[in-house]
RNA sequence: GCCCCCAUCGUCUAGUGGACUAGGACGCGGCCCUUUCAAGGCCAAAACCGGGGUUCGAAUCCCCGUGGGGGCACCA
């Protein structure tokens, strides 16, 4: 499919971090542009100064680049449309409200809040939906722009169109109207000069040639006055996505601010892009998750990388049905990607996991234990938990668990004493080396494999769980694997 | 309360009037493999919200219910 460039942009708010609804809707805009040779736009919409957060925009672009989502132009890297932060962009947002004015299509606004408060407290008494009444709406534009001249303070509002619909067109969705009626003439303009977001993003979007929104499904009530502002510059429109919302894992509604940030302690998953590098998540994992809900290649495809989801994009294939979120499948598409990588690429991943830990772990030698590993570790994180016993000195673990079902000290010692007598008899301590000689001992002993094994695995790793023993005491120090069924003896005897 | 949107297995989804005995994936259960844990292989259970139309024929189109979601600021 050949489709003319698109220029898009995602235009969060710095009012907090990127999160994974955040951070699809800046995926599909990316791919969109990607794929079609187009721009994706970066914007910063702080219009409103009042609920910044002073490291929200740069985390917003961390969590972007941690994605590999990269900008044509933005803040940072600037562009032919710039500023691309909004709050910059005043002048020209007031000068377009001005005009609207000019053009009779807007008007100046002299309510006073509390004027406005107690219209609103009445029509809600009213059960009705608290709307602006239109007090200002025919005050004279001399007259209004003497008052103004005066000092007093003011707002611009945007005059809608009474008595009849608007309709505006949704790709996904088709044709969405409303009446007119069920919108109020809403204010563009501050009174501190400063614009809103309706007029601001409208503004902006036409100056920088934007052809698609792609956007939350929450802007959905808010897209006729938008279409509204548009038409009454005489501007064209783009094309009109508006992407579905996520819910919790329950489907029972979007997740609530208390339940986002408990997340973490209680159960070990975020929703924050800025916290999926510390939970061992692959930037792969989180973009093939979050990529498919919401929208699907084909009937079978699951698994998909950035430049497979590049291709393979297209807006007619996007599910404006609600999603609810699954940290189940992050976790699969975690462990597949973890699975696909290469183990040179592995290794370099699990380092800073290992240096987190404190433990010396050298590329070369986490590249060794990598093929150990990889089909084993879901998240990048768990290498450490899986394989940290090489890089320790010494390792704890309950001496009880020496003894495995069905045996009592007494044997397990003795069983263990054998191995390493076996062991300490053989040349070398590689894998063809060992596990021959252990089967066989096994047998003599009429143990089950897992029964002497599972001493020898406690004994050197410290863990229930490890990789494979033969292959991990393989890549021991030959010092360390004795020093280690040492001590398990010790333990054994009781001392 | 008002406005708008949505509706297929528990979950993410495929399906755009006949190819549907409704496909795939996660999760769940079973089996195989197996030194633990995984991975892998095989098998199973599991869905068209309800009611009316339209049509020779409806998961697919229309209407009404119901359910869910979103929105109703000098927030975005």
């Amino acid at each position: 499919m050949t489709l003319s460039p698109a220029r898009v942009r995602f235009a969060p708010s710095p009012t907090g971090y990127l999160h994974i609804g955040g951070a699809r809707t800046a995926l599909y805009n990316y791919l969109l542009a990607k794929q079609t040779g187009g721009q994706f736009i970066l914007r910063i919409e702080d219009t409103d100064q009042a609920r910044l957060v002073a490291d929200a925009m740069e985390e917003q672009m961390n969590g972007l680049r941690w994605l590999g989502l990269h900008w044509d132009e933005g803040p940072d890297v600037g562009g032919p449309c710039g500023p691309y932060i909004q709050s910059q962009r005043t002048e020209i947002h007031r000068a377009h409200a001005e005009q609207l004015v000019a053009m009779g299509k807007a008007y100046y606004c002299f309510c006073a809040k509390e004027r406005l408060e107690a219209l609103r407290a009445e029509q809600l008494a009213l059960k009705r939906q608290p709307r602006y009444d239109g007090h200002c709406r025919n005050i004279p534009l001399a007259e209004a722009k003497a008052r103004k001249a005066a000092g007093e303070s003011c707002v611009i509002r945007f005059k809608v169109p009474t008595e009849v619909k608007t309709t505006v067109h949704d790709v996904l969705r088709g044709g969405i109207t409303v009446d007119n009626s069920t919108l109020d003439d809403f204010i563009i303009l501050k009174s501190d000069g400063l614009s809103l977001y309706h007029l601001a993003a409208m503004v902006d979007d036409h100056l920088m040639g934007i052809t698609h929104v792609i956007r939350s499904s929450e802007w959905i009530p808010s897209l006729p006055k938008h279409a509204l502002i548009l038409r009454a510059f005489g501007w064209g429109e783009p094309q009109w996505v508006h992407l579905s919302v996520f819910l919790k894992p329950s489907g029972k509604g979007k997740m609530s601010k208390r339940e986002t940030a408990n997340l973490k302690a209680e159960e070990g998953h975020s929703i924050f892009v800025r916290d999926m590098s510390e939970l061992g998540y692959l930037p792969e994992a989180v973009l093939n998750w979050i990529a498919l809900m919401g929208w699907s290649l084909d009937d079978k495809t699951d698994v998909l990388t950035l430049d497979e989801m590049i291709r393979g994009f297209s807006i007619e294939r996007l599910n404006p049905a609600p999603a609810a979120i699954s940290f189940d499948k992050l976790d699969h598409y975690s462990g597949v990607h973890i699975r696909a990588l290469p183990p040179e690429e592995l290794a370099k991943r699990i380092k800073p996991y290992f240096d987190q830990a404190g433990l010396n772990a050298d590329e070369s030698a986490l590249l060794r234990i990598v093929p150990l590993i990889q089909v084993r570790i879901a998240t990048l994180d768990e290498s450490v938990s899986m394989a940290g016993f090489f890089f320790r000195d010494r390792i704890d673990y309950d001496p009880a668990g020496l003894i495995p079902k069905g045996m009592d000290a007494a044997s397990a010692l003795a069983a263990l004493h054998r191995s390493i007598d076996l062991l300490g008899s053989l040349p070398d301590l590689a894998h063809p080396t060992t596990e021959p000689p252990m089967r066989a001992l096994a047998s003599e002993l009429k143990l089950k494999p897992a029964q002497l094994f599972g001493i020898l695995r406690l004994a050197i790793t410290g863990q229930q769980i490890s990789p494979p023993l033969f292959e991990t005491i393989a890549l021991l120090d030959r010092e360390t694997v004795f020093a280690r069924l040492a001590k398990a003896e010790t333990y054994l005897r009781g001392e």
